[in-house]
DNA sequence: TTGTCGGAAATAGTACACACTTTTGTGGGG
DNA sequence: CCCCACAAAAGTGTGTACTATTTCCGACAA
């Protein structure tokens, strides 16, 4: 566990380090970065340690300013949460249609080994279930063979924000068989099937979120805890 | 425009010359960074150059390998633009129609402005329709107020793409009176209108790129000259 | 309590040394 | 005679240590 004592670690190894570190709540949403205790941490020099910071400040998942450092991002608020909803709504239902409409290069086999594989005793279920539904969903994004979205989709990490907001009363269950129905409705070359599964799908999490927000609020977070703005349905 | 005998420069700025320079073509595409030089050019040593580099890495102008450099982003295959246009189909039309509901802050008074201000003798046409085509589809995504989608558009650089790959043969008068059309229906609060007339003219841009696609050939450019694939349409 | 002034800490930049990559040049074999 | 392989040298990217500036925090005084 102690990485020290490795013989040689630089740069792009501090750069997987510090993402895994963000990713996996080492590293709490904002938090301010110490360069020296990092660099003396790992046992490397400042340079690569502050290269590796510019490229996660890239990948939107740190703000930096100059002279101030680096923090990592703070949680999503309502209006984030609602903007990430709405863009996957924009490139994930077409994703759906997409990977039913090819029949050969079908991710249907992918996701129901994705599904078969989640463990709900894994460790807990929070961290089975996004592990589970980040695959599954990058898997449908991945079939669409659109280097673009896939890469617009990565960098809204969306399931780093999940991870943070989300408690663990979350009914993964629900989740699951909606899964469930978007893989039958791709399995069967259904493409406005699962555009639609995938829909709900979507429209159901972000239900979920929004009514559990003010139950997640952080300790030490003086956000204001009213305006509930509603939700929209039936955008399109 | 001499970038010497600037008293003290650095690190952000060094970011800001580097990436005017990719967007302006002063660095071609497909072309090797040397450190070193543009260390020397700007009068800085080499670490505030790397670091520009990193963000510049992050921000997909330029692909990095470890101990081999950096070298700019190449020019779009036919696959890419395809994957490209089928991006803007998804967030654009539906930014139009976004744009074209709300009646309080609307952008159609920007977007006239943005019309008018197009002028076709200012420097050559294409860079002068570059930039105008820029401002005007950024505008159309910034009143969507979704930082998510606005930020992915921005990563994806289609006007940067676009200016690599067009000649000075482009019918830039139909594309101008399509934005005419994008705008007043927008100005009239006409989502649907507003929505396929974006639709239309992503198309038909797309439609102009595919057909121009041999002619743009690069000198010393070995890329195989067959395989036009014919384009699908009608996806949606 | 508020404002200002110092000192400590952290960040940004420079110069140098090392390591990897690439290229050039030379020798042997086909 | 040409070509390929291997080796040496130049070039370039990468990491370390040091220096300089900036920011932040606390003490002291009004």
């Amino acid at each position: 566990m102690a990485t020290s004592a490795t013989p040689k670690l630089s740069s792009a190894e501090v750069y997987e380090v510090l993402r895994r570190r963000i990713l996996e709540h080492t590293l709490p949403p904002a938090t301010k970065i110490n360069i020296q205790r990092i660099s003396q941490e790992l046992g490397v020099s400042a340079t690569p340690v502050r290269e590796a910071l510019r490229q996660l400040q890239g990948d939107n998942l740190l703000v930096g300013t100059s002279n101030k450092g680096y923090t990592t991002t703070d949680v999503l608020d309502e209006k984030g949460v609602r903007a990430l909803f709405e863009f996957r709504l924009l490139v994930e239902p077409w994703a759906a249609r997409v990977a039913a409409t090819d029949s050969l290069r079908n991710p249907s086999g992918d996701l129901d080994r994705e599904i078969r594989a989640f463990d709900p005793n894994f460790d807990s279920v929070r961290h089975a279930m996004i592990d589970h539904d980040s695959k599954f969903h990058l898997t449908i994004l991945g079939s669409t063979d659109n280097t673009i979205v896939i890469d617009a989709y990565r960098r809204s990490h969306c399931h780093l924000h999940l991870f943070r907001m989300f408690g663990d009363e979350w009914d993964w269950r629900s989740s699951l068989a909606q899964h469930r129905d978007i893989q039958d409705a791709i399995a069967r070359c259904d493409p406005d099937g699962a555009e639609e599964a995938m829909r709900h799908h979507l429209h159901q999490a972000y239900q979920g979120f929004v009514e559990s927000m003010p139950n997640t609020r952080q300790p030490g977070d003086p956000r204001s805890p009213s305006r509930a703005r509603m939700v929209r349905r039936g955008e399109r």
